[in-house]
DNA sequence: ATTCAATATTTACGCGCGCTAAATTTTTAT
DNA sequence: ATAAAAATTTAGCGCGCGTAAATATTGAAT
């Protein structure tokens, strides 16, 4: 393919001897062109190799193929992992997604809805920060692109939620550390930043009173977004003050779950569900490098791909679809129980 | 701000009472138009809020405000924190970053760059795979975009390299490790992902041999990205059979290491300098999660802000003078010694 | 007040493509 | 073969802005 330039599709389309509007359709929608000229296009595009202008077509098409990603904080492996997914299964459908972090700040939530409103994008895809979005952003961003919320919910916004079964998962989690040893206390972060950490309290909380058991829950200081930090000297300094109630705690996520797997090592305490063992350890998510922390750490796995895939095509169902369904869907995957060495 | 709804350009200018082309070199540069004519049209951009149209801002103009931002892998925190640097200070600098991953493929790289070509970046700053990336797409877009080379240098490609020099960074861990201990064994993986790698290897023997120490090379069976996997199962493998002849472990990146530490922790191996230890294990990265390693590993920390913030500026130094100087610079900065529990 | 160069603004045109309506051709169905 | 349907072509406007060249404005120096 490709030697000589092409400027623009009117030189392209004389080359191929096909009418630019004929083209033009073809661009818009290969199947929309007749088999023959089809052809004939595709081979003075073997020839010639020649691509329309990205920015006149977006000037001038009602709708582009951008879709805005975005995600509270990419430096966090669970988004990252997400994201990622998102990002393929966009590409897969021939749309360009356009991946945004906001770096752990809501603030920068809002600039990037604002930039991404220049973009004029078919839809959006965002996990939110939940109650620490500017909400007034998200909902005037929802009234005028289609959008789905993945990872945390907020209350209507959006066309459709996809997560994680909260209550599910978590009861899953309790029911097992209650049948295999002590019940278990539940470790949080008091201001937590993800909107997640209060559907898994109160699920934890329903789940220990359907077992009869106490519910102790015991919430770190400190805000942002080193969990592993917070989980580490917070959850430390529990561990030194021995105010944990039970041999078990279950963390509200993996990163908290990493840094108390740290401070019990460096306190010498010896993690797992085994003989001799000190204490159990159990967190949340399946992070990435869950499987591979000493010891490795008995978690929920979230359905990644489950997840990023459903609302890549609750979104792509609208845009072709080319309506806004009145009724906003909610769909939640099942956790996974990932039985390792820590609980 | 904002209540009635400007169209265009036109329509602004109008109301500002300047001229529509006056009205577009402000929006291109503010300091250019006379003052009093600044004063009118911020005035007028206070009471209505306009911004003129991207797509069409980039059609016309000859160079874009695009920065392209291509790594090789964001699920690997290495580059997500990397990435995300970078991102912050485009940003700082008024450009519009648009970070792309290439998941650990370099195909993906390919069509990363692609893709890149009909955006009309000003410029690009590439994380590449090295010599597994496609050199002639690669220095092909040299030719045509600015580009600034960070984390791994390709010959000759690119302005500019900024990255670590591994040469001082693992001199300074072999050091350490002589001076501490048994000399280091160095693991790797056989077919390294990252062209650092390599240097890395060579650093070690070049200054074991400094030392006047033999050099002891293992190296992991296996592909991709997953170096947690592979050092957990092929360093586990050798430290099966008691391949390593000394007790210390130069691994060459975090995350191998990471993935050492859990096959030691699973064996039954104390890691760490300290009595009764049996294995020291060492890395490179400071990964964001490698202070909370069980025990915490000893790393090298590069520095990622200075990388960021070198790649960054010496690209943007380019744009400016609107030259591509004929010298080709690298810059590599020196990694500092992170003592931790495991080495 | 006048002059003149420096600077700012306006005029005029072009970018590359989407979209539409009407005219024409080609294909499909009868 | 013929009519109906579908696809293509012709023609042309519009999108929102950048930019070079022409013109006007400014302010300092006479």
């Amino acid at each position: 393919m490709g030697q000589s330039k092409i400027r623009n599709m009117e030189e392209f389309a004389a080359i191929s001897g096909i009418s630019r509007p004929t083209v033009s359709k073809y661009f818009n929608n290969p199947d929309s062109v007749r088999i023959t000229t089809r052809a004939k296009i595709e081979a003075a595009l073997k020839k010639h190799d020649y691509q329309p202008n990205v920015f006149a077509m977006n000037q001038n098409r009602r709708t582009t193929k951008n879709i805005g990603v975005v995600v509270p904080n990419l430096a966090d492996p669970f988004f990252s992992e997400i994201g990622r997914r998102v990002e393929l299964a966009c590409i897969e459908a021939g749309y360009s997604p356009i991946l945004l972090s906001s770096h752990g700040s809501p603030e920068m939530e809002r600039e990037n809805l604002n930039s991404l409103r220049a973009l004029k994008p078919a839809g959006v895809l965002l996990a939110p920060f939940g109650r620490m979005s500017d909400e007034a952003a998200v909902r005037s961003f929802d009234d005028d692109f289609p959008m789905v919320l993945f990872d945390a919910n907020i209350l209507d916004v959006g066309q459709a939620f996809v997560g994680t079964d909260n209550a599910q998962s978590v009861d899953l989690m309790v029911e097992y550390l209650c049948r295999s040893g002590e019940p278990p206390c539940f470790f949080e972060m008091k201001n937590p930043s993800n909107p997640n950490a209060n559907k898994r309290r109160q699920a934890y909380i329903e789940s220990m009173e359907r077992h009869g058991q106490e519910t102790r829950i015991f919430q770190a200081e400190g805000a942002g977004w080193d969990f592993e930090e917070i989980g580490s000297t917070e959850g430390g300094r529990f561990l030194a003050a021995q105010s944990f109630s039970t041999n078990t705690i279950l963390c509200s996520n993996d990163r908290l779950a990493i840094g108390m797997l740290s401070a019990a090592y460096s306190m010498g305490l010896r993690v797992g569900h085994g003989a001799g063992c000190d204490l159990r350890i159990a967190g949340h998510d399946d992070h990435p490098f869950s499987r591979f922390t000493c010891p490795p750490l008995t978690t929920i796995a979230q359905d990644y791909e489950a997840i990023a895939n459903r609302a890549v095509s609750e979104l792509f169902g609208m845009l072709e679809n080319d309506d806004r369904p009145s009724n906003r869907t909610e769909t939640t995957f099942h956790g996974r129980l990932i039985m390792r060495g820590s609980a």
